[in-house]
DNA sequence: CGCTAGATGAGA
DNA sequence: CTCATCTAGCGA
């Protein structure tokens, strides 16, 4: 999707940190069995009451939240940020997770969450009208890498993650 | 009502 | 490799 690979180099900015979006996966609301919106009707209507931009976050595994946002319009569905490299609010992050380099502070979708202070509070705002959300967009487009998505049992095998190349913030190495 | 599969991470 | 920890959705 194109806006998962667009958000790639975008500064991301929650309340008192940001970091730099080095790797996303992209989920269609049409036909993709691994999107929340295949089997969940409450995401099914997530997507039709929401618009464009507005955070999506839900727990899994009952302990880790996962930051996504909303994408609407000819295609539908939503990108999962999957690491950051911090920027702003290192203290506050290596706060919350103690004892982590800066390398492991956001290399994560769970990790990030953590580190930033974003959970269940979160699903539903809307960056558009929430100053606590700030979204900023890269002055030069950065390289990007595409890779299959990870960390899921269906139609992993879709081309759908998207790197900043180079990085030594992603999750893990192509 | 009971059951279970997760878009994970930490630790041994 | 194990396991922590919870909830939407589904079947009975």
């Amino acid at each position: 999707m194109i806006c998962a690979k667009g958000l790639i180099g975008c500064t991301l900015e929650f309340r008192d940190t940001s970091g730099v979006i080095v790797e996303t996966e992209a989920y269609d609301a049409q036909g993709d069995p691994a999107c929340h919106t295949w089997s969940r009707p409450s995401a099914r209507e997530f997507v039709s009451i929401n618009r464009a931009g507005t955070v999506y976050v839900y727990l899994n595994y009952g302990m880790h939240w996962m930051l996504n946002f909303l994408v609407k319009g000819k295609r539908e569905g939503f990108v999962l940020i999957r690491a950051i490299q911090p920027i702003r609010g290192l203290e506050l992050m290596q706060g919350r997770r103690i004892g982590r380099t800066l390398n492991q502070l956001c290399n994560g979708p769970a990790k990030l969450t953590q580190a930033m202070g974003i959970n269940g509070a979160q699903h539903g705002a809307d960056p558009l009208s929430d100053s606590k959300w700030v979204l900023r967009f890269p002055s030069v487009a950065p390289d990007i890498a595409v890779s299959t998505r990870i960390g899921i049992t269906v139609a992993a095998d879709y081309p759908w993650r998207f790197l900043m190349k180079g990085s030594s913030f992603v999750s893990r190495p192509q």
